[in-house]
DNA sequence: TGTACATCAGTGAACGCGCGTTCACTGATGTAC
DNA sequence: TGTACATCAGTGAACGCGCGTTCACTGATGTAC
C-alpha cells in the first residue's frame, strides 16, 4: 500500500503550484515587486482570498519560488562546473548544458536573474543566499580536480564564484536570444565559450 | 554676456531634475515596474499632472534615468579598465575606483544593477545598447595596450564584455556591503581583487 | 519703456478602476466511535 | 458499514484607498510692436 496524500492536501498542493505557475507566467513581463496577488489568483481561476490559504503575501511566494528556480538550476551548475576545465569539448559541453537549461526552464532563469538584484528584500536574500550555497558547492567540486592542488580555501571559493557568476550572465544570454535567429545564439556561444576557456587559462596559470 | 536659459526653461530642467532625483531615491527599495507616477510626484511636491509635461510615462522616465545613470558610470569603467592590467597595484587601484564611484553615486549603480534585467523592457533595452557601447570602448581602449597584439577583433570584444560585466558584479558586492562593517568591505576587495587577477593572467596567457 | 497678446508649466477637481484585506460562509473531506 | 461531528480549502460580498488619466484653468513668463 502506497502512501498516498489525503484528498484534501493533494488538491491543496495542486492549488499551491498553480499559483506559484501563474506567478512565474506573469512575472515575464514585469518584477515582482509590482506582480498583485488578484493578478496571481485570476490567471489561476480562483478566489483572491484564497491566496492566503497558501501564502502570507507575495514577497512570500516569491521566496517560495526561489527555492523552485534553484531547485532547477542546482544540477546545471553543479554538472556544468564538473565538465569546466580548460578542454576545448569539455568547456562546450558545459554551454550546451546551460543553453539546454535556458531551453527547458526559461522562466525560472529569468525570474532568478531578473529578482537578484531586485526590488523585494526578502528575495534577494533568499537568491543571495542560494548561490553563496551553490558557490560552496562547487568549491567542493573544484577542490577535487588535481588542478586545484595548492590552492587555498579561499582562492578555490573565489574562483567558484566566478563561475557561478559566469553561469548566471551566459544564462541570461541565452534568454535573450531565445527568440533571435540561430546565428545571434551562435554568436553568444561563441562569446560564453571564449570567456569560459580565459577564466580556465586563468585558472591553469593561477600559481605560476 | 552669459546666454542664460529662460527663466521659464530653466524652473521646468529643475522640476524635471528633482522628478528624476525623487524617482531615483524612491527605486531604493523598489523596481521602476512598480513605482507610481503620483508617488514620484508627491515625493517632489507638485501636482500628478505636473508628470506629464516632463515624462510620457514612468517607463519614459526610466530611460532618461539610464542616460544619467549611465553617464556617471561612464568615466568610471573607462579609467577602471586603463588601470586594469595584471600588475598587483593597478588592479588594486581599479579595485579602488569601483569602490569610490560606488560610495559616489549608490543609486545610479543600484537603479543599474536593478533594471538590467528587471521588468520594464525599453529600459532593459537601453541598459543594454549603453553597455555594448561601453564594452566598444573598452574594447578600443584594450587595443591599444602592447599586451593586446595578435589579438582578434572578437576576442577583444570578448575580453571587454568580460571586464564590464566584472565591474558591474563588484559595483554590485560593494553596494551590497556597504552598511556593513569594515571587515566585510575588506573581504569584498579581496575577492574582486583576485577576481581581476584571474582575468588578468587568463589574457596574458591567452595565445599561448 | 510700455502695452497687448501668446505661450505653457503647473493646478486641482473629477472619473472609473483594480487593489489588498476582513469576514462570515459553505460544503467536501477527515475522524471518532 | 454508518453516523455525527470537526476540519479547513476555497468563496463572495464588502470596505476604504490610491492609482493613472482627462480636462479646463491660472498666472507668470515671453514676445511683438
Amino acid at each position: 500500500m502506497s502512501h498516498t496524500l489525503g484528498i484534501r492536501q493533494a488538491q491543496k498542493q495542486k492549488t499551491r503550484q498553480a499559483l506559484l505557475d501563474a506567478a512565474l507566467g506573469l512575472l515575464e513581463e514585469q518584477s515582482l515587486s509590482s506582480l498583485g496577488l488578484r493578478e496571481v489568483t485570476r490567471a489561476v481561476g480562483v478566489a483572491p482570498t484564497a491566496f492566503y490559504r497558501h501564502f502570507r503575501s507575495i514577497p512570500d511566494l516569491g521566496v517560495a519560488l526561489v527555492e523552485e528556480a534553484l531547485g532547477s538550476l542546482h544540477p546545471m551548475i553543479r554538472t556544468t562546473v564538473t565538465a569546466a576545465d580548460n578542454s576545448e569539448e569539455r568547456i562546450a559541453r558545459a554551454i550546451e548544458l546551460i543553453a539546454g537549461h535556458v531551453d527547458a526552464f526559461p522562466a525560472h532563469v529569468r525570474f532568478i536573474a531578473r529578482e537578484r538584484h531586485g526590488g523585494v528584500q526578502p528575495v534577494r536574500d533568499a537568491i543571495r543566499d542560494q548561490l553563496a550555497r551553490f558557490a560552496e558547492e562547487v568549491k567542493d567540486e573544484l577542490a577535487k580536480d588535481r588542478e586545484s592542488a595548492g590552492w587555498s580555501e579561499d582562492d578555490l571559493l573565489m574562483l567558484a564564484h566566478l563561475y557561478v557568476d559566469q553561469m548566471l550572465i551566459t544564462a541570461s544570454l541565452f534568454l535573450e536570444a531565445m527568440e533571435d535567429t540561430e546565428e545571434d545564439r551562435e554568436r553568444v556561444v561563441q562569446v560564453a565559450s571564449r570567456q569560459m576557456r580565459l577564466i580556465s587559462i586563468g585558472r591553469h596559470h593561477w600559481l605560476d
